[in-house]
DNA sequence: CTTGCACGTTAGGAACCCGTCAAGATCGAG
DNA sequence: CTCGATCTTGACGGGTTCCTAACGTGCAAG
């Protein structure tokens, strides 16, 4: 069964979590703080992470931060029901999912078995295959009518972000905080750049992009 | 079967509806002031809350309010016919749903049913389906008849607000609020036309809604 | 019937966003 | 140090979205 890390401050919560999750046959560490937090998560064998935002030692976006670093471990997390800017920065960071205090043991247990499932069917299709390129994660390399398109970093980075969700939406500064780092959230001029340059290597036509698609306001989905 | 407490000043009143409900097989808890109210849903063991809004100790919105604090169960409020202000202040406080007195008992029945229902949903499906459309709310995504519709960030803002709240009344107050911030609550015309909008592009009958429902007075409801 | 109110509908200009291009700036390899 | 590749930055035109105000409609009260 899988193994779940929960970091909460209040030991009621704390306490009362673990007794739930165990009881549906997770294994659970709890820990109080974000330190602790990222000692555990060091130590690996961790499958998912329940995050308080409210921490009395680490803001709690800091720790998504720091875990994103080297870790792509679903994170969901807990968040207090006016703290909306805290809750989308963590999701920005790198969070997975959220949920709002006060709520319900169902919602958070279908929560946790939607990121489970989710990391489940991932990470067995390293390769993507659409109409006109073909990207392969895992080998690093794309491409377009059976040649090989070189990518820079930069835009191996974008291409990776937005292949791995394929028909989801990726926000603006989901994008730009996961290639250039979190203080280039408005920098969207390097996002018209490097979509263009994306679309001029792997689209046929690449003012009527066809799979690397504009959502006007909003940002940028990968179409299969 | 499911607990029910119901706060009511009126003897009469608060007679009836527990005689009422608990022929229907509710287990009832009555108390007939904002207090006590306070102190049995504190004790937990309670699925949904009748509140009257009229009130001798405590302003019934107060009631909601310390109730949000640490609780998510629903709310149906009470109120007197011509008490429209104070409905609406309950329902931005966070109450699920009203009732004007004088009620049917068939009409309050079928709200209880309702709530009742809609805690029990496992809320796990960022997919709401409906029989005209489909939204995606992971992946940012809209269909009907099956193609694709293209929604503009305010449109998706709202329609999500809504379908995060299924056969939940939102005030116009709440949905300007967290549209369009805090100071924008009296903008009632964002309202109509952007309502119009998701209705023009959602809707088969836009000008009948069947989804997107109004409630004059009151505010928005999203009806699965 | 008149009046007032809330909601629906429409349209146009302002503000904003996006694609594009090209010229520096930076970095690493030789 | 020189050179090429890559990344940053700024500016512009075209398109989209948002705001705003006006008008139309249905309903209820007087």
């Amino acid at each position: 069964m899988s193994r779940i890390l929960i970091v909460e401050d209040e030991p009621q919560l704390l306490r009362a979590l673990t007794i739930n999750l165990r009881a549906r046959g997770y294994e659970v560490k709890p820990v109080a703080d974000g330190r602790s937090a990222l000692v555990v998560a060091g130590a690996g064998e961790i499958d998912l992470i329940i995050l308080d935002l409210g921490l009395p030692d680490m803001d709690g976006v800091d720790v998504v931060r720091a875990l994103r670093g080297w870790n792509n471990v679903p994170v969901i997390v807990l968040s207090a029901r006016d703290a909306q800017a805290a809750k989308v920065g963590a999701l920005d960071a790198g969070a997975d999912d959220y949920v709002t205090k006060p709520f319900g043991m169902d919602e958070l247990l279908a929560r946790i078995r939607a990121a489970l499932r989710r990391t489940d069917s991932t990470n067995d299709a390293p390769i993507v295959r659409t109409a006109s390129f073909t990207v392969d994660l895992s080998a690093k390399r794309a491409e377009r009518d059976g040649h090989e398109v070189r990518l820079t970093p930069t835009e191996w980075h974008l291409l990776e972000l937005l292949v791995r969700n394929p028909g989801k939406l990726l926000s603006q500064q989901q994008l730009l905080q996961q290639v250039w780092g979190p203080s280039y959230a408005t920098e969207t001029n390097y996002l018209r750049v490097y979509m263009a340059q994306l679309r001029r290597k792997l689209e046929p036509n690449p003012s009527q992009p066809q799979h690397l698609l504009t959502e006007p306001g909003m940002g940028y989905r990968f179409a299969p």
